[in-house]
DNA sequence: TAACTTAGTTGAATATTTACACTAAGGTTC
DNA sequence: GAACCTTAGTGTAAATATTCAACTAAGTTA
């Protein structure tokens, strides 16, 4: 290529993610315990290598890396950023791709025991977890709640940490959760309708000592549908 | 770390830059004419290698290539996204981290000297330019297009693009341009004046043969305003 | 069957947006 | 220098959207 192309730079090059579920009190991330140095013992997002030979580009490495550890397949997913530096890594110059990746409590319900052994949801209170995590990985975390954060307010991210199958009520709750206020009926109700991203599920009702509630669903899992304003 | 340590896979790495200027009709970008294969002699996004010795992070490495490029030191400057796969770059397996960066027409106007050669300022039309660009660079161009004409509605983005002097006309004939749609003038000074991203040059007025017109300055050319709705 | 609980809708008061007209401040023309 | 032209900058009334709270609906439980 130029003159560089002799002694081209490869740094060293991981896909790590954040990946994130519902717990009753709110948000949680997935971390899993390092078993080698750096960092051994301390916890960690999960990520890995980049596979030459398995790994088409770089979403089918997160997918992968998502898999191994959960075992979930189609979760939402998406691109956070990209950090890269000179000292992040004890071993050299080395670059982070890092994805965010929301998953249904279903997948959390159905899948434990598909979980890799010492990995472990840890609430998020505030901006991360309340302990010190390995590499630079607490700001990677703070960027990703911060992202989640944000777009609760204008998107339909809630419902893709939901069970597949879910109220209006439920979602509202969630959204509350998220963002730590109460909302109003009748105005969340019209944003929902106006985003047109649910699809009521044909019969199915949810049954309580009431009135029953109209059961949906979202009509995409694998993509965010964003407001035109903030909810 | 893990078994894979022994075969760490150390891709390809380099920092690409879609670099953006305004020309009369709309937005440019910077083009660079390829030396060395692969895609000698065509087109593409100027980018190069991480320097491992030279470069402290990314960041460092994307301002020290648009310096080479350009000539200019303080743009702003967005990560945009990253993109890998095993096919992109027929020497294997590669990444490419891509930023956006915003020249103000001042920089692009005193720098004309500082420009490497085998530069060029291509015209957006709809989505990318015109002819066939090297790599994947048209679909990070498309990216980068898409992500700064959603910024416009609703951030400060235009302003970066401008001399450091203009007038609210100015700002609003940019914003008319970048959006393809005509503004009101009084609600588009509404918006600027509760974003709070403008202060007046005291004293400072353009004039010409009819009402001479406050001059502003961003308040931070290196970060963007974001409004509460689109503009 | 009355009471209770949550689902879902309606509507009046309030705030925001939009469209457009208006005033302000220069230079230019005659 | 007065009338006129052009663009800067502001004001306002009508239309639209939001907020807040009450209302009706539909089930279970006592």
């Amino acid at each position: 290529m130029t003159s560089h192309d002799n002694h081209a730079f490869k740094p060293i090059a991981t896909v790590d993610l954040a990946i994130f579920s519902l717990s009753p009190a709110g948000l949680s991330v997935l971390l899993v315990r390092r078993a080698n140095a750096p960092f051994s013992g301390d916890w960690a997002l999960p990520g890995g290598w980049i596979h030459i030979d398995e790994d088409a580009d770089l979403e089918a490495a997160a997918r992968r890396v998502l898999k191994e550890k959960t075992g979930v397949e189609t979760p939402y997913l998406e691109q956070l950023q990209t950090t890269g530096s000179r000292s992040r890594d004890p071993r050299g110059w080395s670059i982070s791709i890092v994805y965010i990746a929301l998953l249904s409590a279903d997948d959390v319900a159905e899948r434990q025991g598909g979980m890799a052994a010492e990995a472990e949801w840890r609430m998020i209170e505030g901006e991360g977890v309340g302990c010190p995590i390995a590499f630079d990985h607490a700001a990677l975390l703070k960027e990703a709640v911060g992202r989640i954060r944000s777009k609760v307010e204008y998107s339909s991210l809630p419902g893709h940490l939901l069970p597949v199958h879910f109220t209006l009520s439920e979602l509202q709750s969630v959204y509350e959760t998220l963002l730590g206020r109460k909302l109003d009926k009748s105005a969340f109700r019209k944003r929902m309708a106006e985003a047109d991203f649910l699809e009521p599920v044909e019969g199915e009702m949810r049954r309580a000592s009431n009135r029953p509630a109209q059961v949906f669903r979202l009509k995409d899992t694998r993509s965010l549908a964003l407001f035109d304003r903030t909810i």
